[in-house]
DNA sequence: GAAAACTTGACTATTTTAGTCGGGTATATA
DNA sequence: TATATACCCGACTAAAATAGTCAAGTTTTC
């Protein structure tokens, strides 16, 4: 089981913005020094995050991202949202009633995934990212 | 995140066993026909249950495998613990007091790591086999 | 007008996963 | 005692996913 990259250089860099809480835009050359994380990944990162309303642009010379939101309303759930990251048991269709493995019937362990989703997704809905900062 | 096949194959085939509750060795060959999984790659899968006291093996012909404690005594996290799933976020060690991402201190996010693994744990010691059978 | 910074799509090397292959060994039953 | 059935085990491999890089922009401020 494991966590991809973009998920957790995403929490990283925004972590990294809200200790911050300048009053100005910070621009991801900045944080990618900071952070060790290449410059041209995080704009990927930023590309979604931005789309998701979780954090704003400001272009130009003295540009860069500014958070969205006050951290201790941004759930960290809608940040691994922005990314797409989710549980996946491969081979079995979340949610679905029926047909895992290529038959027709629900596998034995299906309720366990879907449990087992719950259970993650209710740790992030609960998780603020100001709670990371608070340290 | 994903759950990979080999413990998803696991708890499949041992709820299968556990759902027929028989008093003879059951055969990789009829969980394969059962629940769709290549016999080669249960014999995979249990022969690592098998190092971890999981399931005890009987040979020859007539033989197959048992479980080698109650369901309602197994928890799905020695399954777990059996193949080897484990919450990774790369670049961070688990649980070292420093080091993330090549540098000398601990990363921002590291704390949430080690929760995030702790409460993964949580949600599979408290379900057992048998939680899973009954339906 | 030049520099800083965001924007975007396409590409690629590496790693991991999900198996397969092929050759064993043990044992119950005919 | 032959043989079929079932466990045992290491090595290999194709495919997929990941973690980035590359290249070529556009926008805005100084």
């Amino acid at each position: 089981m494991r966590l991809n990259t973009k998920s957790r250089y995403a929490v990283m860099a925004l972590a990294d913005m809200a200790s911050f809480n300048a009053n100005k835009p910070i621009s991801l050359r900045d944080i990618s020094l900071r952070q060790s994380i290449s410059l041209q990944y995080l704009e990927q990162i930023f590309l979604r995050l931005k789309k998701h309303n979780i954090v704003k642009s400001i272009r130009g010379i003295n540009g860069g991202y500014i958070l969205a939101k006050n951290p201790n309303k941004l759930k960290l759930s809608e940040i691994f949202l922005a990314l797409d990251e989710k549980v996946k048991t491969i081979g079995c269709e979340k949610e679905s009633k029926k047909g895992c493995n290529g038959r027709t019937t629900k596998c034995i362990t299906h309720n366990l995934w879907d449990e087992l989703d719950l259970h993650i997704n209710a740790f992030f809905e609960n998780k603020k990212l100001e709670d990371l900062i608070r340290n």
